[in-house]
DNA sequence: TTGTAAGCGTTATCAA
DNA sequence: TTGATAACGCTTACAA
């Protein structure tokens, strides 16, 4: 749209460059070369590599040496297309962008990386079509496992993974089966202390923003709240409000709190956007948090300790949510034809400034 | 740290699963399945799939209809080997939690997608050695290009997938060779519509809160303040402050602002987080923001729109960034040998409501 | 326009 | 403990 493409930069040493290129590009060194520069066979290199065998240990230092001389890097579309295995697993989601990814996307590489494998990133933009394309290449590319964060996916697509050995871990989806493992993340719990947290308080007027993630109606953090309520608040007085994750339904869930009849002491919304959103339109109205009113988001995105006030919330560690999703990966994928196993993300409260007492 | 994986969860008919097994995991189809159920040769199939040579419509027509018959999906492990070349880039970042990365990580994903190609991430979180490892991995994944997105990265490594014939494309470096190209972001440009703004607005005291990236000392956006505010503010007054882009950075460097013989009318931050802290610390000291002082920021963070005032801010789009930089890359990759280019990214100014004119 | 067959760089099975 | 050598599944000259 804007902005095009200089012109190409200047360049000194024009020489050096050719006769680099004659020597650097001069195909890459091979298994074979490694194997003739310490005089064994390329099966002992690979073995070498591998540490599929037992190798003399003096042999095995020529080789290590000859692998540093010759500046080796093994050929991995070679290795897994004679193996059958490879070391790439898949990050499939809907949206990279959203709050919860960025850190969910970093720990899942990097314990990956820690296991020796790669990761390909897929975004599948909620476009189905994307999707099955998507898993159509993953396929291709035969990763160990994939890790499907995204909101629904359709069976079909899930099976033909499985079906081809490709392990597979879902969040928040119903089921385990063989070569399948599911993360769910466990709002029940970081609900249970928000609601808590409000109850001790002394609030006995709290309620909910909710908005719901899956298409089928459930939605366990409503649920998770209003049991909550009644198990921590006798007398309670409650109410939901329907969002949809985003500011503007936050704001509007506003607009109708302050036109009930009697304002609540205390509001948890579904997620921190929507909290925020809540938290512009009661300042609009006038009302001071927490002295008016207390707020509790849900996430813990990056402004929440930012927010003025700082934003009380429920959050999960996403690290955790990468790291664990990678290992029940692993687990798969070292066991193939076991059963799955269900990973358990616990989220918390984290307290700040936005909940203080309900006012005498 | 907490939770534990549950026990297996039930299954119901195991007798259907393992039959489903026997069926679906024997065997991938290959590419001579498909020729067979065509009745043609396993190159016509591969004429078909890649188009690389002109193939009668009848025969194409039922080469796809086995390829759909036999569910057959290309290994792109033998393709490589024995084309040479993969389908796949890297995206190397220091930390993909930073706030730019999440959308620039979709799009690149995305723009790749679109041209058959697959992404590979790398975090290097800041680690030299855990590059180093990276860029290994992708030489042994003979990735068709990398776009590195780190600060910096030993010129070593970038030599070493030059010479392997990988495409790099580097943010902010200061040159362009062979076979790698530049994506730089044009700060001054931005910077320049920010003193505009302010200067138009009529503010003759403006600072400007700074933070350097490249360790060489250069400033890219202070210098480009500086002229700016000498082109555009006839006797002006000025001062840089130094921060290290954190938030706690701008709270002191807002301290030292107020410490001052004279309040400026207007500051500009190098970065949102730095404007939230001068922002907060401000209110703290009794002053309104945009009232008392103006105050711009820089990267058009996800809550810049949500502050209170939203933040005026100078930002690039992060869509573009990664488009062009896929762009960049797939020119390199399909000539090899070219030399690379430079693409300049523009900022630009986003106007909010954290400036006005100064107080008369 | 289609088919044959020789690689591509590993791993893994035997045999030595 | 090591070495030959046949896969692995595809692409691509070269032939037909």
């Amino acid at each position: 749209m804007i902005s095009i493409d200089l012109e190409e930069a200047p360049r000194g040493g024009d020489l050096v460059a050719v006769t680099r290129e004659k020597t650097d590009r001069a195909k890459a060194t091979r298994i074979d070369d490694v194997a003739r520069a310490a005089g064994v066979s390329t099966a002992t290199v690979s073995n070498v590599i591998n540490e599929t065998k037992r190798v003399a240990a003096t042999t095995r230092a020529s080789v290590l040496d000859a692998i540093e001389r010759c500046n080796y890097y093994p050929n991995a579309q070679a290795r897994s297309l004679a193996s059958g295995r490879t070391r790439i697993i898949g990050l499939l989601s809907s949206d990279f962008a959203s709050p919860l990814f960025p850190e969910l996307v970093k720990s899942f590489e990097m314990n990956a990386f820690e296991r020796g494998y790669n990761t390909v990133l897929l975004n599948t933009n909620y476009d189905p079509h994307r999707a099955a394309d998507h898993v159509r290449r993953l396929i291709g590319l035969k990763v160990a496992g994939v890790a499907l964060m995204t909101a629904k996916l359709d069976p079909g697509l899930i099976h033909e993974l499985i079906g081809r050995n490709i392990s597979v871990v879902s969040q928040n989806l119903d089921k385990v089966s063989e070569h399948m493992s599911n993360v769910v993340i466990d709002y029940a719990v970081g609900v249970d202390e928000a609601v808590a947290h409000l109850a001790s308080l002394g609030h006995r007027h709290i309620v909910h923003v909710a908005a719901s993630d899956k298409p089928d109606g459930t939605n366990v953090r409503r649920d998770a709240f209003l049991e909550s309520v009644a198990r921590h608040v006798p007398n309670a007085r409650t109410a939901v409000y329907e969002g949809d994750f985003r500011f503007e339904s936050g704001q509007r869930a506003a607009i109708e709190i302050l036109a009930a009849a009697e304002l609540p002491t205390a509001v948890l919304a579904a997620n921190d956007m929507m909290a925020f959103g809540l938290m512009k339109e009661m300042r609009k109205a006038g009302l001071s948090i927490p002295r008016d009113i207390s707020l509790i988001g849900f996430d813990d995105t990056a402004f929440a300790e930012l927010s003025e006030p700082a934003l009380t919330t429920v959050c999960l560690s996403r690290a955790e949510l990468g790291r664990r999703t990678v290992e029940a990966l692993m687990k798969n994928i070292a066991q193939p034809g076991a059963q799955g196993k269900e990973v358990r993300i616990p989220t918390y409260l984290v307290k700040r400034g936005s909940t203080a007492p309900p006012r005498p």
